[in-house]
RNA sequence: CGGGGUGUAGCGUAGCCCGGUAUCGCGUCUGCUUUGGGAGCAGAAGGUCGUAGGUUCAAAUCCUGCCACCCCGACCA
């Protein structure tokens, strides 16, 4: 049979590729590291955009939007930040093709470009540009913008959502008069992703800010979300930067305050993308496929209908015609499977290979007993239950899944955070159980690089309010005076 | 970019060593029977073997170049 499927447990990159394209999220394109996804996968991205999109207008931000393409000598003028993506961009160096003797397209020698452009691996170059023109005063501050986009990095190594050469993402890029407001604004972010990443996607993280090594290009402070997966690596699922005056600085933006001192600006910038596709995936899914918080799936419930003869068949359509019809009053999403081309049994996995949360089996014995069979897509547990008044128990069930996935999560992630205090240990619980290592470290750069060469683990984060307390490196033996968390990560 | 591997129908594959225009499964289409956990039977369509060239009477098979993909490394907010 076709659905022999590989088990998370045997090779987890393996089920992980195959889950992808076997619930039809999305596919490899036929641009080198691109992908397409698919319309069930985007239905899914849609969903984590309206809902993020809520919440940054909650916060006071509007959406904008910035060109694909900058040139080469906006990028260079931050230097850190040109540095950082310096080996990983796309250029644009012609504007025109142009059909040869042999009948060939080819790249027009005549159409090069003075300056060559830059297509957007983030946008901080050509918005920073930008907001030069737009900001004189304190009068012009705040600024709090966002913008939806693509952007592009040329990455040596692709995966389905999680690394792709191009992904969709928000950018948001916030200028202020103060460094005290441009904190507060990055911190109120790295909240608000916390906040939609535990709510929505049900992946509980671990707030922090970066180490200077795996700061963002640019920024003063990087502050981030780490996620844990279900193969025991960290997934770094959103970031909020304090780009102090860097960029103010490299694009010479000033402003006027009400003394009328001409001082620079202070900025941030934040970003989640289509990873989080990748970490929704990973969090929770299982072997027989992807399970999606009630919160996030395109349809929470599908009803499955049983019959064998037409006049059952129509009795049964009617009954859950009207099923949907109350379902979608109390304004859940409902998908009615009516197709007459597969049987119940096919339809069964396939919507659990989907992730739908919900299922509702509707039949002749149903029919009259004024029942239906419930099945939970996170638990498998299926229950009969009374037709009526079923909008109210659906409506409850959703929530109890919502709350349920997430508690498995965590109660998951909470069991792999491992607190090490030898470097004997370190090595052993890396290679035996992966998970994060609450550990001690010097707090020096060439540390964390030995530790990174020696185990392939880097250093997600130092957790905010972290406790203080002293100890030992857990390489070096030097001094330290806070725990870090360490993992492999993707 | 270095090391290894793969490329045959929509998908997964056999054949390659030892040349003779291609195997099987899934899927697709038609018909009948089925429908409460991925249906059964019968029949049919679909490829010219990644690509360019070479050797040969004859190439999926041998040789060379190129391309793509996968794994390992490097790289990766």
């Amino acid at each position: 049979m076709a659905f022999e499927k590989i088990k998370r447990s045997e090779n987890y990159s393996e089920w992980y590729n195959n889950l992808v394209k076997d619930a039809d999220l999305a596919e490899h394109a036929a641009v080198k590291g691109c992908m397409v996804i698919k319309p069930y996968g985007y239905a899914i991205w849609e969903k984590m955009q309206q809902q993020l999109d809520k919440m940054f207008k909650e916060t006071g931000h509007s959406n904008a939007y910035f060109p694909l393409l900058i040139p080469k000598s906006f990028f260079e003028k931050e230097e850190k930040n040109a540095e950082g993506f310096a080996k990983e961009c796309a250029v644009v160096t012609h504007y025109r093709l142009k059909v040869d003797e042999n009948r060939k397209i080819i790249v027009d020698p005549d159409a090069k470009l003075e300056e060559e452009l830059i297509i957007r691996p983030t946008s901080e170059a050509i918005i920073w540009n930008t907001y030069k023109g737009w900001i004189q005063s304190y009068r012009d501050l705040p600024i709090l913008l966002n913008q939806w986009a693509n952007v592009m990095r040329w990455e040596m190594r692709t995966r389905l959502f999680l690394r792709t050469s191009e992904f969709l993402w928000q950018e948001g890029h916030t200028a202020h008069a103060t460094a005290d407001e441009a904190l507060i604004e990055t911190k109120q972010m790295l909240e608000v992703y916390a906040e939609f990443s535990e709510t929505f996607l049900g992946v509980p993280v671990i707030k922090g800010v970066k180490t200077e090594n795996e700061r963002f290009a640019g920024a003063v402070e990087t502050y981030c979300i780490e996620g844990l997966m279900q193969d025991g690596k960290a997934l770094q699922m959103g970031t909020s930067h304090f780009l102090g005056q860097n960029f103010a600085k490299a694009f010479d933006v000033k402003f006027q305050t009400k003394e009328g001192k001409l001082e620079h600006v202070w900025a941030t910038s934040w970003g989640v993308s289509t990873r989080l596709m990748g970490a929704l995936i990973m969090a929770h899914s299982d072997d027989e496929g992807l399970v999606l918080p009630p919160n996030l799936a395109p349809f929470q419930i599908v009803i499955v209908p049983i019959y064998r003869s037409d006049e059952e068949r129509m009795k049964v359509e009617a009954a859950a015609l009207q099923i949907k019809k109350n379902l979608e009053a109390l304004n859940m999403s409902v998908k009615f499977d009516n197709r007459d081309t597969h049987k119940p049994g096919y339809k069964f996995a396939e919507w659990e290979l989907k992730g739908v949360p919900l299922r509702i089996g509707i039949g002749p014995r149903d029919i009259e007993n004024g029942t239906v069979e419930l099945a939970r897509r996170d638990t498998k547990e299926k229950q009969v239950v009374s037709i009526d008044g079923i909008e109210v128990f659906v409506k409850n069930l959703l929530s109890e899944i919502q709350a349920a996935i997430y508690t498995k999560a965590k109660s998951f992630r909470d069991a792999n955070i491992h607190k090490v205090d030898t470097w004997d240990e370190f090595q052993k619980i890396l290679e035996e159980k992966g998970g994060f290592i609450s550990a001690h470290w010097d707090g020096t750069g060439d540390t964390e690089e030995k530790i990174k060469q020696l185990t392939k683990a880097t250093i997600r984060c130092i957790p905010l309010n972290n406790e203080l307390e002293a100890g030992k490196c857990v390489l070096t033996g030097n001094p330290s005076t806070q725990r870090v968390l360490f993992a492999k990560a993707y």
